[in-house]
DNA sequence: TATTGTTATACTCTATAACTATA
DNA sequence: TATAGTTATAGAGTATAACAATA
């Protein structure tokens, strides 16, 4: 968690006051380029896991860690505005797909085309190398969180 | 925003999905300790924002970026369980002063202990001088990003 | 008249428990 | 009987607009 003021008087940032404010800088601009489309974060979050997927509502909520009555009403509202549709499945009668609609598709891409504008401007403060030195050490971070969970960060999502 | 699968097929991620993902990690891992204590996130940061100050109402907001009606249920719901209380201003008779008691200075340091201990074991996974390496960026970038702001990210809080 | 804070209202987001329909 | 999804309900969190008290 960030701590106010530094405890540091000048210099680097103790490592966990710099990792909690770098995440809350790119949440924030992450939010600030969704809510320019109406969009919250839990809208976004279900656009952008839709991109590549079609998942039942049960599916829907473990992807998203939400009780299903949750992923109910989230859906629901993300369809009455025509990002998303349902589907009933055709091998199981009790079974819902969930879908992107192509407004959806618009929308989650014009999110993501403006967080990744204004990521490149926050890392534009470092120099080439730099940033590609901070890049490997986050995905080796991530990479190695991700094998001890068991998961392959690269696996293609069914 | 993080893509699924990653474009890269082996190797670094793109920086951006990188430090998506990042984000993500290091929120949850936020999120996680503070529901421990059964605090939200906007519990949490609010306790983690009086740790060093004594704030109106509408410098709360401010902090925050909520708008001041918010701030008030915040503030109602955490008072009601002991976590802060409000104090009248001496100087101003329309001003309240919000500060943390000591159940909420137990709850926030509770949490961050924990947020500290998961981020170590995260780290873990780098050798010292890249995890020194990975606190040197992310600070420049931190400091970069503040300054381009005309904000001090040293500056004693008021 | 302007500012500080609260209240009233409405909506999103979330979970638990109970329900319907299908397997 | 078990599973998929929805509904009912309750509460947190948020903003807008209107208000009371103080400056």
């Amino acid at each position: 968690m960030a701590r106010n003021p530094a405890p540091t008087p000048r210099g680097d940032l103790l490592i966990v006051d710099a990792l909690a404010q770098f995440s809350f800088l790119i949440q924030g601009t992450l939010e600030g380029r969704a809510s320019e489309h109406d969009l919250s974060m839990i809208q976004t979050r279900l656009l952008g896991v839709l991109r590549d997927r079609r998942p039942t509502m049960n599916q829907l909520a473990m992807l998203l860690g939400l009780d299903k009555s949750s992923v109910t009403g989230l859906v629901d509202r993300a369809e009455r505005r025509g990002l998303v549709a349902r589907v009933p499945s055709t091998t199981d009668g009790r079974a819902v797909l969930v879908t992107l609609t192509d407004a959806g598709r618009t929308s989650v891409a014009a999110v993501a085309a403006g967080f990744e504008t204004d990521v490149a401007a926050i890392l534009a403060a470092l120099p080439t190398s730099d940033r590609r030195a901070l890049s490997a050490l986050v995905s080796r971070v991530l990479v190695a969180h991700a094998t001890a969970r068991g998961v392959d960060l690269f696996a293609t999502s069914s």
